[in-house]
DNA sequence: TTTAGTTAGTTCCATAGCCAAACAAACGTC
DNA sequence: GACGTTTGTTTGGCTATGGAACTAACTAAA
C-alpha cells in the first residue's frame, strides 16, 4: 500500500518507479551480495521488472555486478552489490570545542573522519559557518579528487532545530535563530548538492536506525549523553520530529523534585541529575568543555578501581536515568532505547540500575519489549547520522541523475 | 513522493490507483461540494484522470453528484459530495459499567448513538463478548434495514492492546490476554466486515484528528481523563502505537514522588495525583464506577459555588496535570494536547494552572507551539474514533467492492 | 558424451492507468 | 447570435508492471 504521510498527494508512474527503485536499492543494501532472482523472489516484484530496475540502478552507478556466482545446480547468478565508489554523503557534527566531518559511501563505509578543534562556545554562528564551510570545502575537494559525486551535506547541531532547518537555540554554542543551512549554502557558493541541518540526537538516532545493531527496529529512541540530554525518536521506521521539530527534549523532564537546580532554572531535571554534568559536578567541578573526555576517563578509572563514592554516584545517576527512560518507554513503547555519548564508557556501572528502574516502572507487560542498550557507534554517531540523512533521501527515491 | 512507512514495499499500478482514489475521496470530504475541475486544479491530477477516478468512486457509491451548479461564466460544474447513504462504520466503546455504540456514515455524520449499561467490571471477557456481539448485531441489523453496507467494526478498550488487537491488560475490566477481535468475529459468525480492537485513547485521538477542531494538526496528543490517564499519539498524520502497541501510557509517569501511593504500587504517578481518582478520593471516596459522572457533576457544582477546598484541589490537580503534559510536550512536540473525558467539565478550573506549568516547563521557544485544549467531542470520543478507524481504512485506499 | 533437470535473466506482449490535447457541452456577455 | 469561458469527455501516446515464453548456463546422471 502506498501511503504519503503528510496529507494525500497524488501518485503517478514516476512515483511507482521511484518506489520500486528504492525497494531494490534497500534490498541490495541489506542483502548484498544478491542476485536479481533473489530480489524478485523476496520483494514480489516480477523478474522482468527487477531486471529493468537493476539496469536503471547500474546505469546510475548505484549498483554494480560483482560477477561472482554461486556454485550449485542451475545457471549461476550474477551477484549485485552497492557500488561504493562513485558517490559520497557528508555529515558534519558541531560541538562546543570541535567539529567532526565524516564522509560515507552508499554502503555506509566511512571514507574519512576528520576532527578539527573549533572555539564554538566562544565564537558566534557567523564564525562557525566560516569554519564549517572551510572544512566542508576540503572534504568536498577530497571526494572530488576520488572521483566521487557528493550527494549532500547534513549538519548535526546540539540544540533546537526547527523543521525548516533554522537553529532556534543552541545553548552550548550560544546560537539563536541561525539559518545555518542557508548561510552554509551561501558560503559554499552553489554547491550542487542539498545542505540540511538537524538536531544531533535526531541524527544519531538515524545512524542507529541505519547502521546500528538494532537497525531492524522500526521504533527506537537514541539518548545523547553529553552535558545536555536529548533524544532522537524513530517511530514506524522514520524519524519523528513533532510539529515544529522539537521532539525528544527529554533533558528537562522532572525526575527528582528534590534534586539540584538545573541550568534551566528548575529543580530535578533529568539532565541535572543524570546528565554528564551531574557526574562531573561531583568529580571535577571546574572542568572546561574540552576536558570532558579526559574527566570521564578518570571517572571510569576510579570506578574500575572500585572507589566507593564513585560507584554510589554512578548508581544514583543510573537510577535517575532509568526513571527518565521509563517515562520514555511508557510514552513511546520503543523496541529499544540506545544510550549514547558519555553514557557509553560509563555503561557498565549505569545500565543495571537503570534497567531495574525502567522495568519496575514500565506498565506494559515485559516492559513492552523495550530493551536498554548501549550505542556501539562511538562519539561520531551524530556525524554518521548526518551522512545517513543524505543517504535516506536517496533511499526514498531521490536518485542522482543518470550519467 | 510515495513513501511506505513500514519497510519498503513494492508498488504497482493498483497502488497508484488506490492512492489517487484516496486523494480524491479525501479532497471531496474536506472540500465538498466541489467539481471535478476543482479537484484537478488543486490536486494537480489531470482532468481526465479525475473524471475516471470520480466515475469509479460514483460506481462504488462513495461519491454522488448533487446536480447543483454554480452561477457564473462558463459551463456550470456538476458538484460532488460524499454519498452518505449506502455505508456505515461502527464503533463500540467498552467501559466499566456501560457500552457505547455509534455508527457514522462516510461523512462522519452520526447515524446512531446507543448506550447500554453493562457489568463489565464484574463479568469476564467472555460475557463481555456476548454483550458486545448482541449490541453489534442490533446495530448491524439497523444499518441493514437502512440499506447500508457495514464497512467495519472497531472496539475501543481501556487498556493495553497489542498491535495484533489482543487485549493484554484491561485493569478496570479485569481482562488479561483476551483475543477480543477474534472472539467477536466468531460470535458474529462471518460478519463480512473487518473487526478491529484498539486502545480507547488511541481511538479518541483518531476521532480528534478526523473530526475535531484541530483536525489539521498532523501532530496531536489526546489525553483521557477517566480513572486511568492514557494518551493517544498522532505524529506526522498517523496514529503511532510504538513497537508493541503500548505507546501513550502516560498515567504512570512520576510527577510527585511525595504523592500518594498509586494502584500500580509506586508513588506520585500522574494518574494518582491528576487522575479523576485523585479528585474523587477527596470528595467521594466510596463512589462506585457507575456514580462517577454524578460525582463529577457535584464537584463542578461545588467549584461553581466557589468552595475553597474544591478550588484548591482542582488547582493542585491542574498543576500536576500541567507537569505531565510538559513531559509529553517536551518529548513529542505536538501542535496541540487535547484533554478529554472528565477533564472536559473540570477544564475551567484546570486549564489555567496546567498551562502555567506547561509553558514554564517546555524547553522549546513559545512552548514549541503546543496548545492545551479541551475536547469538544464529548464522552463518546473513543467510540467515534473507533468508527473513524474504519473510515481510515477506506481513506487509505481499501475501498468497498464495486456493486 | 549426451540428456535431463534446474535456476537465472531477457524478450515480447498485453494491460493498466497516467497525461496532454483536442473536442463537445453549456453557460454568460456583448 | 457570435464569442469567450469553463467543464468534462474522448482519443491517443507513453510508461511501467506482470506473465509467459525463451535463451543461457550450469549440475547430475545415464
Amino acid at each position: 500500500m502506498i501511503t504519503s504521510h503528510n496529507g494525500p498527494q497524488p501518485a503517478d508512474f514516476t512515483d511507482v518507479r521511484a518506489t520500486n527503485l528504492a525497494v531494490v536499492l534497500r534490498f541490495v543494501r541489506e542483502n548484498a551480495p544478491c542476485s536479481r532472482a533473489d530480489i524478485a523472489a523476496t520483494t514480489g516484484l516480477n523478474k522482468a521488472t527487477v531486471s529493468s530496475l537493476v539496469a536503471d540502478l547500474i546505469d546510475r552507478r548505484l549498483l554494480r555486478e560483482t560477477g561472482l556466482t554461486e556454485h550449485r545446480v542451475g545457471r549461476p547468478a550474477t551477484m549485485l552489490v552497492l557500488d561504493g565508489s562513485p558517490y559520497a554523503a557528508i555529515g558534519i557534527e558541531v560541538n562546543v570545542d570541535y567539529i567532526t566531518a565524516v564522509a560515507v559511501d552508499l554502503k555506509g563505509e566511512e571514507l574519512l573522519n576528520w576532527r578539527r578543534s573549533f572555539p564554538g562556545g566562544t565564537s558566534g554562528a557567523g564564525q562557525a559557518v566560516a569554519a564549517m564551510a572551510a572544512l566542508a570545502r576540503r572534504v568536498v575537494s577530497r571526494m572530488t579528487k576520488e572521483a566521487r559525486q557528493v550527494l549532500g551535506l547534513t549538519v548535526a547541531v546540539p540544540g533546537l532545530v526547527d523543521v525548516n532547518g533554522i537553529v532556534r537555540v543552541a545553548p552550548n554554542l550560544g546560537w539563536r535563530d541561525a539559518d545555518l543551512a542557508g548561510d552554509l549554502t551561501k558560503a559554499l557558493r552553489d554547491p550542487g548538492f542539498p545542505v540540511l541541518v538537524d538536531n544531533d540526537a535526531n541524527l544519531a538516532a538515524l545512524a542507529e536506525h541505519r547502521f546500528g545493531p538494532h537497525r531492524n527496529a522500526a521504533n527506537l529512541v537514541y539518548v545523547t549523553g553529553e552535558v545536555g540530554v536529548g533524544a532522537g525518536i524513530v517511530m514506524d521506521g522514520r524519524l519523528r520530529r513533532g510539529g515544529q521539530g522539537y521532539s525528544g527534549e527529554i533533558g528537562h523532564i522532572e525526575v527528582d523534585p528534590a534534586g539540584p537546580t538545573c541550568r534551566c532554572g528548575r529543580r530535578g531535571c533529568l539532565e541535572s541529575v543524570a546528565g554528564i554534568g551531574a557526574i562531573l559536578a561531583r568529580t571535577a567541578p571546574d572542568a572546561s568543555p574540552s576536558e570532558l573526555e579526559l574527566e570521564i576517563d578518570d571517572v571510569v578509572r576510579r570506578a574500575r578501581n572500585g572507589e566507593r563514592d564513585i560507584l554510589e554516584l554512578l548508581e544514583n545517576v543510573g537510577r535517575h536515568l532509568g526513571r527518565g527512560m521509563a517515562a520514555v518507554a511508557n510514552m513511546l513503547n520503543p523496541e529499544v532505547v540506545i544510550l549514547g555519548g558519555y553514557y557509553v564508557p560509563l555503561a557498565p556501572w549505569l545500565v543495571a540500575c537503570a534497567e531495574e528502574e525502567l522495568y519496575g516502572r514500565v506498565l506494559a507487560p515485559g516492559g513492552g519489549g523495550c530493551r536498554l542498550e548501549v550505542s556501539t557507534l562511538g562519539y561520531g554517531a551524530a556525524a554518521l547520522g548526518a551522512a545517513a540523512r543524505v543517504l535516506d533521501s536517496v533511499d526514498s527515491g531521490r536518485l542522482p541523475a543518470q550519467r
